[in-house]
DNA sequence: TAAAAAAATGACAGCGCTGTCAATTGTTAA
DNA sequence: TTAACAATTGACAGCGCTGTCATTTTTTTA
């Protein structure tokens, strides 16, 4: 029925170890062999068992995909990144969903990739932040790669790929700058996430670039969420409470956004007319509201197939030079942002 | 290190054949071999190999979740249910996403089945409601059971896990009956998915039981997006299209009832003193509008882990009665619905 | 050109488990 | 009590692959 190694030996006339050597693309095979068994494999459409694999081999040919993340949408993003790097490099992907804040987190997924025979993790943010759950990890013997926000990793307890907020944040800032708004607000996400850090840090530098003050009243705590869009926005926009109205707010992501928006509607404020709102993450949600967000796009699809296969190839030890990949989220204007009107 | 069946073995004094009998749970062991083997497996926390088993066994411990939805919420919600059944019953979850508009899915879907020796499939809308696809994996070497909308599965292909949206609809649509509601708008998901003609199934029938006409006007066609929320809400409140304007909007999902939400306000319709609003879903989408969407809560998580026990049970042939397990969605009350409004 | 070194290949055991079938034990009926 | 049967248990091969180490072939060096 299915193919299997011997069968791919007898085809190119050759040891199944000599299959063996090729498909792992070990070297002391000279090309000829080789191609010979290449050309076997495909006549026979050969695939190597995984479950063989990882019971005979010392190392294993599974990766988990550890989250703790309320945004499905992100989850999913990553999740089918990851997966189509594992498909292309014959890889099987365990899915281990858990509690970041449970007391019990670290030993738990410890015992889970014990269990498993796993080769490597690939952990996201918050869980890729927390830096005793990740040395708990690095200890064992297993390969991990993260994803950060930040442009520099944090430490070196294993390859990183980063995600730039902080230069998206200023650009995004600039933005807003660029169509003439003085006075701008920001709404940030829970304070101690390396994403709300980074944004307000880019927020900053294109004020200061620009030589714009930053003024501390226009920063307001939030938590990723639309009510704390909709209360930071009613805190800005409100006169009782603000000295200085902002024209334009900068929200850390587009669910505050959105509620941002909610908000300014409440308050018979037009947008963008008279407010420009921006959000971050061009999640489908910034989409599906009125005027349409301006927003910044971070590719997680690709982001969360580069983490995978940095990981595959640290498990493989492929001397792929282990760059710190970084990608930087790109601006994407819509209809909430547009120049500041001055009569407003 | 980690100890393997032999471990067992010598621990309980018997032979490693009547430790795999227990752990498989295979009759024809006596009472107290099969304690003195348990014991023996609790103290050493032993936990089969599951790459072992799948090679050397006909019967593979891997099951499938394949899925296309565009919604992230729903796929997260499901998965998590099925992970938490596998990891209960010592199972494997491979996730495969796939395109059901592709002309060659089913192949592609087919082939994985085969090389990843898969023992069981679990499929939902809009896969689950495709019949070629269905019978072509039902004709493979696999168990499928699969998640559809209504109370009766429409074939014999496979065991069902049924969401009875019809009665929800019927549920959802009294509610705004009872609140004194005469003219009920509605605006429907996309018209092939079983989940959208059940809703209007149950939307007619708790009409017809209150001897009310159905008004065909006061349906509107839409897609499950928030655009044709937005879209359907205008035509139903606009004076210029519409005789009798609806005084309660029945939307297909929370999506689309955040459409019409956006769309009242436009218009400058209060919510929900001119006009009730209700969704269907209960995604986390309900809670971020304002006002908070009443709406229809289906326990995905739960339906998933439901289906996913069916599943592992099939491909186990323990001898669990088939019942076709049957859910129905509860209405959750909240501020997008109130009391018609006479002077409205 | 032969000897030594290096490169390429293969034979074979064994990973942890299940399936087959034979051996043992317990149980029933005559 | 014993033959005949059923229930229980175990020995062993083998799933498809990788690791180890021995063997063969090729290349290099003197």
């Amino acid at each position: 029925m299915k193919a299997t190694i011997n069968d791919v030996a007898k085809h190119a006339g050759v040891s199944i170890k000599t299959v063996s050597r090729v498909i792992n693309n070990e070297t002391s095979v000279r090309q000829v062999t080789r191609e010979k068994v290449q050309s076997a494999v495909n006549e026979l459409n050969y695939q190597p068992n995984l479950s063989a694999r990882n019971l005979a081999g010392t190392k294993s040919f599974s990766v988990a995909y550890i989250y703790d993340n309320p945004n499905a949408y992100y989850i999913i993003d990553m999740q089918n990144g990851i997966l189509s790097a594992c498909k292309q490099q014959g890889f099987e992907l365990l899915i281990h969903p858990c509690d970041a804040k449970s007391a019990n987190v670290t030993e738990e997924v410890v015992n889970m990739v014990k269990n498993a025979r796993i080769a490597g993790l690939i952990l996201t943010p918050p869980l890729s932040e927390m830096p005793h759950f990740v040395e708990a990890l690095v200890d064992l013997d297993v390969k991990v790669v993260r994803i950060l926000s930040g442009d520099v990793a944090p430490d070196k307890l294993s390859p990183c790929v980063m995600v730039n907020d902080r230069v998206a944040a200023e650009t995004i800032t600039q933005h807003l700058i660029d169509l003439g708004h003085k006075d701008i607000g920001f709404i940030a996400g829970d304070a101690e996430h390396m994403s709300t850090i980074e944004r307000i840090k880019g927020y900053k530098i294109a004020l200061e670039k620009s030589n714009m003050p930053f003024n501390k009243s226009l920063l307001i705590d939030g938590d990723y969420s639309f009510e704390s869009g909709v209360n930071g926005a009613k805190k800005l926009m409100s006169c009782e409470q603000q000295a200085t109205k902002p024209t334009a707010i900068f929200s850390c992501n587009d669910e505050i956004a959105a509620g941002a928006l909610f908000a300014a509607r409440l308050m018979n404020i037009s947008i963008p007319e008279q407010l420009s709102i921006v959000g971050f993450e061009n999640s489908p949600f910034s989409r599906q509201t009125w005027p349409k967000l301006t927003t910044a796009d971070q590719p997680n699809n690709q982001i969360a197939e580069d983490a995978a296969n940095l990981l595959i190839g640290q498990v493989r030890k492929l001397k792929n030079p282990v760059t710190i990949s970084q990608y930087v989220p790109e601006l994407v204007v819509r209809d909430s942002s547009s120049q500041r009107n001055e009569h407003s």
